[in-house]
DNA sequence: ATTAAAACTACCTTTATAGGTAGTGTCTTA
DNA sequence: TAAGACACTACCTATAAAGGTAGTTTTAAT
């Protein structure tokens, strides 16, 4: 009775439009004893459509199904039920769906041919607040994040003055109120403000802002 | 001859304050046919001072230790030599120094109790691409990732509609050709304009990209 | 059936922006 | 000493943007 009681089970979902992945997973996770197979279903719609799905701990989910993606499920499923761990399956392990998945909100990313020994421990560390992924996948999420400060400017640098003034541009602020703060005439700041244009290659404001804060060229103001 | 010639060594060096450890990893790594120890040194000024080093493939190295930290070696490295992949060992992973050796070029994340079977499956995995790591550090970069876009919009959300002509603003269109693009009125366009300005608290079309941006609002347009 | 909202369209007015052109003072470089 | 770049200032003009107000149509909710 007290082994009953205090065993904790684990309760999983499976989205796999594959009828046999679908079985095969779930007679592996079966096999646990402390595994439990909530239900398993060939898209996003139908496990949300049953009453069952609410009580999932974790969530095995193909990224490429019928009708609503895997990645659409996953933001849907964060939206009402964050606690979930969701965890993607998939035969790509080496495109932006990766990415789409993980910034949707799924915490793990498996290849499908997986073996069921493996599947098992994924869970488990899904379970234990780990993320399971391959060391592919680990890469490229790696790779993501040392990308952000990208240098490669295609257009010489701004100088400190026009990258003062794109920020203030930024910022909504009017020729007039940024010749006001930087003690200029509106005219000079349209000086470097034609300057900025020409060496970002826009025509106006709010492309000149767009095109500094995707590449970071513009400095914090304040 | 030929399987000599065909096969390709890979070349570790170790930095490591802790001796036994050191040796351990030396001789657990030397046993591998294929792999060999450049050399094995206590801090990252000893190693930058030997001619051995720059040859090295990978580079296991400790974070916490003495004179230069794993985090700064790790930068130093990757500024001279930003082919070597780096693999930190640790005892603690704690999200700050994951975050950092990452943001510093590391591209795996070891704890250091680990067997020497799955050190030597983490090297392989460095060298075939991968980034070695355990599940919990992977969840911890994916929990940084996930940070990212931050949710906690302070205003309503935007509908596809507006979405579609901030996206349009932020590539510098004027609202004739935002209209024509998007069969409207040029007040049509300037409808949704208002209830975006509205939204995100903004009186002019550079503010509202520069905001578009920042919160990752702007769709991908093309 | 009525109301209400969302999704427009239309028009008017003031201010802002962008492009063109020109001129001034300072500081290098030749 | 002259030429040229750099950092402005000045002015003119056409277009674009932003705010205000008002009216229409469609759809959904009461």
């Amino acid at each position: 009775m007290i082994t009953q009681e205090t065993l904790k089970i684990y309760r999983v979902s499976i989205i796999e439009d594959n009828h046999y992945l679908r079985e095969g997973y779930k007679a592996i996770l079966e096999e646990e004893p402390d595994f439990t197979v909530l239900g398993d279903y060939e898209s996003c719609e139908k496990a949300f459509d049953t009453k069952d799905f609410v009580d999932s701990d974790v969530v095995l989910m193909d990224i490429e199904l019928p009708g609503m993606s895997g990645i659409e499920g996953v933001k849907c499923i964060k939206q009402q039920y964050p606690q979930m761990s969701i965890i993607m399956t998939t035969i790509h392990d080496d495109d932006q769906n990766v990415f789409d998945a993980i910034c949707a909100g799924a915490i793990g990313y498996l290849v499908k041919m997986i073996s069921g020994e493996d599947l098992i421990k994924a869970i488990r560390e899904a379970f234990a607040g780990g993320s399971p992924m391959t060391p592919n996948i680990a890469r490229k999420i790696i790779s993501a994040f040392q990308k952000i400060p990208k240098k490669v400017a295609d257009y010489d640098e701004l100088t400190d003055l026009e990258q003062t003034v794109l920020g203030h541009l930024a910022e909504g602020k009017s020729y007039a109120a940024i010749a006001k703060i930087m003690f200029l005439s509106i005219d000079g700041v349209r000086y470097h403000l034609r300057h900025i244009y020409e060496k970002l290659h826009v025509k106006t404001r709010a492309e000149a802002v767009a095109k500094g804060l995707k590449d970071h060229l513009i400095p914090p103001i304040h």
